[in-house]
DNA sequence: TTTTTGATATACCTTACGGTATATTTGTGG
DNA sequence: CCACAAATATACCGTAAGGTATATCAAAAA
């Protein structure tokens, strides 16, 4: 009981950066069984097939990419505060993030778009956690008298749509400078949300 | 000599979306054979490798989906107005942009970032051309005291991070929407850059 | 019309993919 | 410390991947 679901984390941590990286059809269960030293035999047993791990692979992505800033960001009392320890995340944690293959979120977006459907609604539902846990901070600040009134739901559409094009250029063109300009002027527009 | 060119072209408008939907190692030569109703040893006659047809069908889509836009930008003659085209292009668009599997340089760029350096390079290179077009078109305003004087690298990099982010929100989400609204968001920052 | 050359199809090769049945090993409760 | 259950490794399967050598076919030149 307890050895099977060591071995399982063992083989999703191994293996979760590689699925980042490579996607679910390009990495192979060869990729599998080298990271982590397994055979395909103890994989099998740990996993139904291959799209089990890739899923568990995702979660872990997500976790290790949201669990410290959820935490940081708990921490804020104000509304601001809160989206400007989000934002700050992104300056301080990119170079992990780009490490590990990027955010999770878009490769596995990209990935999955056509074929893997369980995959895509896994992420659909990430996404959706991540644009209601912004409007959440955006409708307390409102009500809270502490930003400006605003459509929260476009608001966080558009910082999300920013952040993520901004990964995408940075990561690509291997220039951090974009990311980092680029959540700087989100900051600067919170600034000019507050209201006092 | 022209039947050879004739059937390149073919294969290549036949699995261009295949390739932007299903990525680089997703589609198989199988997928190029149904997809043409050629045999491999005809593929093979016209193209080295799956690499060469996968590079060509990138380069298809590219001028797919900027071909177009880049027409109707060129019959502006300010630069407020060659960008309000450029954007209205993509509330235009979409659907037939969707239809072909979304964003080559978005599904591309994500898609090659590990593994398929060729097709990386390209990439790299079509999105350079992209910002030094909108960069173009701003230092041009600025000069012409058309708008307002800002940093147009910074300016286009935002703006193009912009429009991936959306493009892949609306795209995953299927909620086109996010998109429309985030285009007409940065068509009133461009309202503003004017000076007139 | 025949010849020749370039284009396409056929048949085949090697490799390795995802997956499974079975044997072996390892840790643990009695 | 032994027996047993759970976990891992071994050995194997069918399939299809990417790619190629060769045969056939079609079109244009002689």
């Amino acid at each position: 009981m307890v050895r099977s679901e060591k071995t399982r984390q063992f083989i999703i941590e191994k293996t979760a950066s590689i699925f980042n990286k490579k996607g679910y059809i390009g990495t192979y269960l060869s990729d599998l069984t080298n990271a982590t030293g397994l055979t395909k035999g103890s994989i099998y047993g740990n996993f139904k097939d291959k799209n089990e791990v890739a899923l568990e692979a995702f979660r872990f992505n997500y976790k290790l990419q949201t669990e410290k800033v959820l935490f940081l960001m708990k921490k804020e009392k104000s509304a601001d505060k809160k989206l400007l320890a989000f934002l700050d995340h992104y300056k301080n944690e990119y170079v992990a993030i780009f490490k590990n293959g990027g955010c999770a979120i878009l490769n596995t977006a990209v990935d999955s778009d056509d074929g893997n459907e369980l995959l895509k609604q896994e992420v659909i539902g990430k996404i959706e956690d991540w644009v209601y846990r912004v409007v959440t901070i955006l409708e307390e600040g409102i009500q809270q008298k502490e930003l400006k009134k605003i459509n929260s739901l476009e608001y966080a559409h558009r910082m999300i749509a920013q952040i993520e094009g901004s990964i995408l250029l940075s990561k690509t063109l291997n220039q951090s400078d974009i990311l980092l300009k680029n959540i700087e002027l989100l900051k600067q527009d919170i600034e000019l949300l507050k209201l006092k």
